[in-house]
RNA sequence: GGAGAGUUGGCAGAGUGGUAAUGCACCGGACUCGAAAUCCGGCGAACCGGUUAAUACCGGCGCGCAGGUUCAAAUCCUGUACUCUCCUCCA
């Protein structure tokens, strides 16, 4: 949620701004022409509700003195009657003022390149090359399928497409690799969380998915209950904090959590349709810090580092991208993607994705902190996988695989595969 | 799933129709060399609006949340969320 009064005040910069996320001016005109009449409606309500207080003790004087006051009753029994009719326009007014609000992304970062498709993104820097193979590297559902450690066919029989089974030392290798994740996540001054895997609408709406989410059917609502299977942990992980105000020393906070993630996938029918890039449901390590306003994009290149050292001691090749402004999700001010090399497909896919989120969920998930002053204000949200477990796993089985069909196992992995060296 | 109790300011805790007691805490002042104690005064979250260069000031709102009744609701009515206790069930 951006501040309304920023808007108020500062109309065309914001136009400015929103517009190369493909917020249209007429957008912004229409809020601000709606909030004007919604002020209107404030001021006059607010007037009759004055006279009606001092009326009303008056009456209260009279009635104490055993008086007559039928005169300033019925009087009130029709300047309520005024007041009822001026809240119901009012709130017709502040609920449109909302809406309309509530789907202005937030505003970007100067630096974020500015494009309306995801054609544009700034390579900021590489780490490690893609190994050379003396034969044709198989993709990673092949050769899960081969070793019989995924299983994508009877998932589709149980539950349907995008879905997979983890058969033996596939089940090990990905509760390896979430291991590995956590213990490194921990190491790096993260806590560590287990959360709810389902939250409340308020809670969907504090981190941003709704309303978008909702209109779009991108998640998974359990019926006639007001719960949301999350589409990431950021939302509980974030929510946590939601209405509460913090102390200035317990910031910067670092939680992680492994969680399921639920999404739908609504709109890339077609898209990645075999192996584990995009599934329904699927484990991810995510990471939250909560940062006063000054420190999050110091953060926000911590938190980037970070995810970027799990790669590196994976051994795994990698590029971190800054997103255009359209490609960002609807509450970043800035990304930057991990994209990791998949062989079988000759090119880098998104593994993480490490996000500033500035004032824009604390604003609708009311985080604040009392600052050395005293004064109340926003905290800066971060956000960052660290990283997608199942991307990982077929990252893993693409680059190390051998020309037998075997693979190796990354070494900084063994330790937690029980010191298996090569999954064949 | 069934029954009951509860939810009031930072905390504790009154208030069953007339517009939120009181105590602790907090802020300012007095007394004191200074502090404690005491006394005097103030303040009771957050939010919204008006106004202002800003501080300030004025007003609205505000007793879990949402509605309703009423000139007037913490108080009466309806719905609902959460917490606790008991029963039932259960990993």
């Amino acid at each position: 949620m951006l501040d309304l009064k920023l808007i108020r005040n500062n109309p065309d910069e914001i136009k400015e701004k929103l517009a190369t996320r493909g917020v249209k001016g007429e957008t912004i005109d229409e809020l601000l022409a709606k909030d004007s009449e919604r002020r209107d409606l404030i001021v006059k309500s607010e007037n009759m509700k004055k006279h009606r207080n001092d009326v009303s003790d008056q009456i209260s004087t009279l009635k104490r003195n055993k008086e007559d006051a039928s005169d300033q009753i019925a009087d009130m029994q029709k300047v309520s009657k005024e007041i009822k009719a001026l809240d119901e326009q009012l709130q017709v007014a502040a609920q449109q003022v909302d809406d309309m609000a509530a789907h202005l992304p937030n505003i970007p970062n100067p630096e974020v390149p500015i494009s309306l498709t995801e054609e544009g993104s700034v390579e900021l820097r590489k780490n490690g090359t893609p190994r050379k193979f003396d034969f044709k590297p198989k993709a990673h559902w092949e050769i899960g399928e081969k070793l019989g450690i995924l299983d994508f066919e009877t998932a589709a029989k149980v539950s349907g497409s995008r879905f997979v089974y983890y058969i033996g030392a596939g089940a090990r290798l990905e509760r390896a690799v979430y291991n590995f994740f956590l213990d490194q996540n921990i190491e790096a001054g993260f806590t560590e969380e287990i959360t709810p895997y389902m939250v409340n609408d308020a809670s969907m709406f504090g981190t941003g998915q709704f309303p978008k989410f909702k209109e779009s059917h991108a998640g998974y609502e359990i019926k006639d209950e007001e719960l949301t299977l999350i589409p990431t942990a950021e939302v509980p992980l974030v929510n946590y904090y939601r209405d509460e105000i913090l102390d200035e020393d317990q910031l910067p906070i670092n939680v992680t959590a492994l969680s399921p993630a639920f999404r739908s996938e609504a709109g890339s029918a077609g898209r990645d349709t075999r192996g584990l890039i995009r599934m329904h449901q699927f484990n991810k390590v995510e990471m939250v810090k909560i940062t006063k306003p000054e420190d999050s994009w110091n953060e926000l290149e911590k938190l980037t580092r970070h995810a970027e050292t799990l790669l590196q001691k994976l051994g795994l090749p990698y590029h971190v991208i800054t997103l255009t402004t359209s490609d960002m999700s609807f509450t970043a001010a800035m990304t930057h993607d991990l994209e990791v090399w998949i062989p079988a497909q000759d090119k880098y896919r998104e593994i993480s994705s490490c996000s500033n989120c500035t004032d824009f969920q604390a604003r609708r998930a009311h985080i604040r902190y009392r600052d050395a002053d005293g004064k109340l204000q926003y905290v800066h949200t971060l956000n960052g996988s660290g990283l997608a477990v199942g991307r990982t796993v077929a990252a893993i089985l693409e680059n190390y695989q051998n020309e037998d069909g075997t693979v190796n196992v990354p070494e900084a992995l063994v330790p937690y595969m029980g010191g298996m060296t090569v999954i064949k």
